[in-house]
DNA sequence: ATGAAAGCGCTAACAG
DNA sequence: CTGTTAGCGCTTTCAT
């Protein structure tokens, strides 16, 4: 910068206001031209350890994750987080900590002596979380987790919303003999699908008890199991409402081997929409999309406004759901 | 800093080496003591922005990625890279540019301005690729890709290694009419994994054309597309090796339709070891894994290594793909 | 409209 | 063994 000033025969004050457009108008236009000419004549870089030594912003956010690798969902929440980060001239720092809270209050001590202006903190499948005590003041928004008492900015899946979708795919096509296939870990995304599917198919004139499966994991091999037992029931549903994709795949494999052809003899809908799944089955299952993409840029720009007024009242959001229209639906034989 | 030095009665250079343990031997071993004290009742943290103003270290690590979202490997390779990193006191500035050379050389400098250490560059699926002219001097490692001259440290999977790793589970149950599906897709693992398997079938006194089926794309639906095709011939394989597990789960479709039982009537194998596919088909995927999360972390390492030792020679590292064996290979019928 | 000078928090060279 | 001092590269008063 010393010698952008001596090049363009001004003081390194003016050649920092030159070049960054500060200080009002007290740059006459020829000098600023001057000075930009120098600058990029000697292909001068600013140092931003110097500009955030001096200005203390770093103009980089961090970001701290459960599990960023696991979960091919962090990758989209990344993605957008990064993506609006970008847009707005920041750069995203990163720590993934195994869900152990001592690491989680190391990672954040650890960004804040990098004097990181913000903290993103992401929980996988999102939960009720308290904001860890090294947070202190520093801004934080949070990523698919939320606080009881509201005393933060955060951003969940609307999973009630969702639920709501893809089950009016199947009761738009008649059904009401819906069954659900979930799984007995206490996450927040269970509890919600499956009471909204209950309180759904119960306003449909049914029963929903006997048309629920509950199994120990939301795996493949287990929701094979659990359609199993519920396709062999004597009031047999018409269509099924599974947890997630990776639970779909399996009562695709139990459709087929009791000879039930899919969406023909049974509907199937699920949530999730992963990549790897739902588009790959046979036939393309109707699948309830996170908006993880969404949920890391909304994160971003609401911690931005945090950063420019950190007076501003924190917001829940609820990003909703679309549903991936496949092939996995038709009316009730 | 001025106050811990106040508290425990010494200047700000003593305490600074007290903490750091930096200069030797001269400080005693109770004023460092009592300075530690200081630091912990105030709760001292250190400002590494000054700090790197200073010593010109940063303790952060740039990782520019391709895709860094879409392709679920690179969490792995971003996770190994992490957790390499941490151990060593670094954290990972991310940067991700959609596979564009302009955003590439604009990430890059971007990172430079922000005063990193050294720079991972990925380039998701291996690709041979040229340093870019912005990386300067810039100490730096490519991760998935490699330089045609060998002038940068590189590491990349041993695609040729995987491949006979599950070859040789097939021609050990007793297989010779090995077939193989893969796409028409020109990238460097395609090529590998197909030469590899002609050498292969060849030695077993084959001709491998017959059973070669190629398809545009690696997707599911082409993959069951192409198995049809090939199990249909007269002389059809009894085993096959897909490019990948996506369009292995499209094999298994269609030896379903065609009444064949996995593996009793077809053995399959196939590579990437994707954890939502390989585990989840029923039989159990046999795959060669790719060792994304360990290329991560030797990266890293090297990277380190070559910040110690700037004259260090660069290394091209091919990482071994292990063989996860499941239940989709028997003795041929 | 511009320049001089102070200082962000830390480390490293130089004195003692 | 310890303290004083200079300075990393930048921004921002204050004075002109």
């Amino acid at each position: 910068m010393a010698d952008v000033a001596r090049a363009a025969g001004v003081s390194t004050a003016t050649a920092s206001m030159a070049l960054n457009d500060t200080g009002g108008r007290r740059i006459g236009p020829e000098t600023r031209e001057r000075v930009r000419a120098a600058a990029a004549e000697l292909g001068y870089r600013p140092n931003t350890v110097a500009r955030g030594l001096r200005t203390r912003r770093t103009q980089m956010i961090g970001f701290v994750g459960d599990d960023v690798a696991t979960t091919p969902f962090a990758g989209q929440m990344i993605r957008g987080a990064h993506d609006a980060a970008r847009e707005a001239g920041f750069l995203l720092l990163m720590v993934d900590t195994s869900g152990d809270p001592a690491e989680t209050e190391e990672a954040i001590g650890a960004l804040q002596e990098r004097q990181i202006d913000g903290i993103l903190l992401a929980t996988m499948y999102h939960q009720v979380v308290a904001v860890p005590d090294a947070m202190g003041s520093t801004p934080c928004v949070l990523l698919d987790a939320r606080t009881a008492d509201g005393s933060a900015s955060s951003v969940v899946p609307d999973e009630r919303g969702g639920t709501l979708g893809v089950l009016a795919e199947l009761t738009g096509a008649g059904h009401v003999r819906i069954g659900h296939v979930t799984t007995r870990e206490q996450v927040q995304a269970r509890a919600v699908r499956l009471e909204t599917w209950r309180e759904r198919v119960a306003e449909c004139g049914v029963d929903p008890e006997p048309l629920l499966v509950e199994v120990e994991h939301a795996t493949t091999q287990l929701g094979y199991e659990g359609a199993l037992v519920l396709l062999a029931r004597p009031d047999r549903p018409t269509a099924v409402f599974c947890f997630n994709d990776r639970m779909a795949m399996g009562v695709y494999r139990a459709a087929a081997e009791l000879g039930l052809a899919i969406p023909a003899d049974l509907s199937v809908v699920s949530y999730d929409d992963q990549e790897l799944i739902a588009p790959a089955l046979h036939p393309g299952l109707t699948s309830a999309a996170l908006p993880h993409y969404d949920m890391g840029r909304w994160a971003v720009v609401e911690l931005l406004r945090r950063l420019d007024d950190p007076e501003a009242a924190p917001v829940q959001h609820r990003m909703p759901c679309p549903v991936a229209r496949r092939q996995s639906v038709a009316k009730p034989r």
